[in-house]
DNA sequence: CATGAATGAGATTTCATTCAT
DNA sequence: AATGAATGAAATCTCATTCAT
């Protein structure tokens, strides 16, 4: 019997990885159970133990996944040229995550992430990882701002990023729990905030 | 010990929703088991089957409790006097959030009902009540900001609303995971991104 | 607080029987439990506690109501006047069971005392005293029928008393099951085998 | 140990059933824990749960065979040649019941399954079958004696067979329970009341 | 006499994981 | 490499019974 080759190991992987994200999705990770993963990947218990040494690794390769390739999106997005104002940074990575968090996206999973990640520090790791990377960029976007004399020079950056990454949980959570809010309707609230008037009022 | 006081009931209740919000803050809603909430609350298994029918029941009975006085503490804010400014009033609310998500707190459990949100029903109609209550106060308060003549008449205050409220679920995430997040930070950020001259790029 | 009369106790002792044949019969013994009775009785645990000191023995003293007046009203009719013919004796007696295990009817819990009697050595005690005595009285009807003349003084008496209880049991179940044979249907069947030409057939 | 034949499937299917009725005759159906089951089989939980879903199902499938082959064994008898006299026919199919409910005779579980009949609707569904079949068994077997000339033709044989197969129920019991009736004792029975003269005597 | 809150053993069932084939 | 039967710990929930009030 041959070896089997790198590439094929690779696409079962995959295979049960989506197998259990759809379930994952379609039922809760805690309501999957092992049998769930394994019909509906069309494979036995066996199979997947081979590839996975535990219903955990599963959920932990698959929380992964999670943000896809929001990362590298958003890099060349707030990196790259020209410089975009805010908002429409905004509302392009806002699209995104509305792209990653249709039907079977992998984003459906992030509130489950955050859950475990409460719990699990090994989930913890990853999505604080995350976290980070994607504030972290929101940084680089605005002392790009600064530098562009955009924003004064003493500007908290890093505060901003915060702020500016907070936004997107609760983008996500209204999307998928309300279905009432759209990228473009966070652009315009966005704009409508970016009011100097606003802070005027304390003495 | 028969006959007992509504009073008595109800003490028992909170009794033992405490223990179990207890034992879902220490271990996560799925890794606590009945046996756990029985010890922490120091009665029996019957005992609490008394006052709950299910532990399903005990976790519903819980999340409606995740945010506490957040809603009438933000309604204050945003509707009384005197009329505060947008960053004053993310501060303070965020200085809330935090009071609500100490040791204890039940706010920490928002990540948990978010989840699972997606899957049940029950708990899916009820944050979503407390996210559409909290979206209209914002909406309120920014309609009043407006009146006040501090923003156009034209501005689309719910979309406002909705990209206000969006600030919270990940500054609560940032604070759960990174800790490295405050309300002061939001409130700098806040005021860092409140420039027209952000929206200046496009041509 | 004055002694309370013999009679109060055992109308408390009748009520609390009578509610829980409710339950049996409407849930059957196994599914129904002491809180089923409490309800039905309108009394709580305790003052049940106080008649009967376990529900074996609500159970076993219920049974022993199962044939009510069966005994009473059978000896009667085959030790009366004047000496009636065995059709008619069984279509009276049948007649009796079906007015037994009408509705709320103490012979509806028959077959589950015998199921019980399988088991529980009270219980089987209980029962077999009633075939016992049911028995013995169909012997003594069939001995009047020798010392009648209208059977052979060899005949097996014993045998055929056997042979005539026997017939009740199957009665009843039809009746319960079936609801499809009637004392009169018994009668006429009866009749039909009480033809000597069936026994003629072997050489 | 995978991949294995439908028949050792079958096999453990009966294994489990066959552990199972011994329980049930041993300690009655209610009193069974699924524990006994399984350290009767010899199995683990998971594995007895893995042919059946239930204990339900356990019983419904036990009581399906309660009556064994005594339909096929009937038939033969009253439809095969020669024709036999009713007291042989009521004496061999008495031997039959005899045979079946000896030591861990499935007919041993009849009066739990009349039982449960009562209410448990599947389990009614069954008995009521098997009832019937037995019934229109006995109907035929009179229909054949009217044929050969040894009933009158205005007999009314669908009552003689109820009141045949009512012999039945009764027999079992008696076995059951008080040991001391046995085929021939019901033949003698039979044998004797069937006499025209017992009807003679109302006017 | 009566109440009904509390007990806690025990019942059924599920499920991640293993390993002989 | 793959199978899937088997394991057995653990989870949720019920219920007869007691006893302080």
């Amino acid at each position: 019997m041959p070896r089997v080759s790198e590439e094929h190991l690779e696409r079962r992987r995959r295979q049960i990885l989506e197998a259990a994200r759809t379930c994952f999705i379609r039922k809760g990770i805690h309501a999957t159970s092992m049998q769930d993963i394994f019909t509906e990947a069309g494979l036995s218990a066996g199979a997947v133990y081979r590839y996975f040494k535990s219903k955990n690794e599963i959920i932990e390769a698959n929380i992964a996944t999670v943000i896809g390739d929001l990362r590298t999106f958003f890099t060349a997005l707030a990196d790259g040229d020209p410089l975009l104002p805010v908002d429409e940074v905004v509302e392009r990575l806002a699209s995104h995550v509305v792209a990653l968090s249709g039907e079977n996206g992998p984003l459906r999973l992030a509130p489950q992430a955050w859950a475990l990640a409460m719990h699990d520090p090994e989930i913890a790791a990853y999505v604080a990882d995350n976290v980070t990377d994607l504030r972290d960029t929101w940084t680089l976007y605005i002392r790009r701002l600064v530098g562009a004399g955009l924003l004064p020079a003493e500007t908290d950056v890093v505060a901003a990023g915060k702020t500016l990454f907070a936004l997107f949980p609760g983008f996500l959570i209204q999307r998928l729990l309300l279905k009432d809010f759209g990228p473009e309707d966070m652009r315009r609230g966005l704009k409508a905030l970016t009011r100097e008037s606003m802070l005027t009022l304390t003495a």
